[in-house]
DNA sequence: CATTATATTCCATTATATTCCATTTTTATC
DNA sequence: GATAAAAATGGAATATAATGGAATATAATG
């Protein structure tokens, strides 16, 4: 059975609450309910099991010291600490997203939203920005494709 | 649980003070209520737990014999001396910042505020401050993620 | 077509935020 | 040095928002 994997379609509440699917669901529950949304600059908010995005932050040793030092460490902080935030998944397979993390994501109350498997976990994007990526991804590995074919032909000998 | 993550909105009180959400007072709790307020370049204010603060200033050598001989070294404990104050966290959460720290981080009583989670500790921000600060840490994953998505193109056998 | 499962809505309860007030501390003036 | 005024602090109360649960409606399945 794949994991994290398809894409529903569903819609935020009035008060800015996404029910998963039972099948995201299981997939959540077998890694325990404890996730981490996160904002991704791409526009939309991600949920990841907590050891994911833990494993996702590992590498950063002696913080305390670099904040003092540096700007960009700073702002990576910031970052990542500004737009990540624990969540438990309700009984009922709820999530409650932060006034700021819908606004990001361009959700609004009442509307379509699109629960997309990474693989890894979730993503939650609102249905229009989801068509135009999903247009981007397709387009980006058409020209791929294109240059690949290319490149074939200028090769010498054949693979 | 993530420790000081998040982002919270709320506003400065008539008299300058700021009530922390319960999350952020759950996380300064575990770590003691001892806090140090730190004006940053950015433009905001920093409160960590004294122990992170501690461990950000614990790496400076011999400072009596460097101040004799650099105004740049002079000027860095100048920096953090002036810049950092203790304080502690009330048992409403409220935290009260000195009209100096107030000024600095551009909040006025009755002002729109964020508390923004860092990993380390939280940092204060005004509302219009802060949008301007997301907006630029955005754009400059967007201009990143653009290079990347260009030198994917270019590299002959894809990922 | 009947039955089961899922989705959505609504309501009660709890938690949080904001406001207001009383008390204490500080500062200025007499 | 004492008193009064102002400011700051701490706490409580009220209003608002978030949460969890249940019930109903819808869709899917056999």
């Amino acid at each position: 059975m794949l994991a994290f994997c398809g894409l529903d379609r569903c819609s935020v509440d009035a008060n800015g609450r996404i029910k998963l699917s039972p099948r995201v669901m299981e997939d959540f529950a077998r890694r325990g309910s404890d996730v981490v949304l996160h904002c991704l600059p791409e526009g939309a908010v991600a949920v990841y099991p907590e050891d994911i995005y833990l494993a996702m932050r590992s590498a950063v040793p002696d913080p305390a010291k670099r904040a003092a030092e540096s700007m960009v460490f700073r702002r990576s902080l910031r970052r990542f600490g500004a737009w990540s935030q624990s969540q438990r998944i309700s009984a009922q397979g709820r999530i409650t997203l932060p006034p700021e993390y819908r606004e990001h994501a361009g959700l609004v109350p009442g509307g379509d939203v699109m629960v997309v498997g990474n693989e890894i976990g979730v993503e939650i994007w609102s249905r229009e920005r989801w068509l135009e990526e999903q247009k981007m991804i397709l387009e980006h590995e058409r020209v791929k494709g294109e240059r690949e074919m290319e490149s074939d032909l200028e090769t010498d000998r054949g693979v």
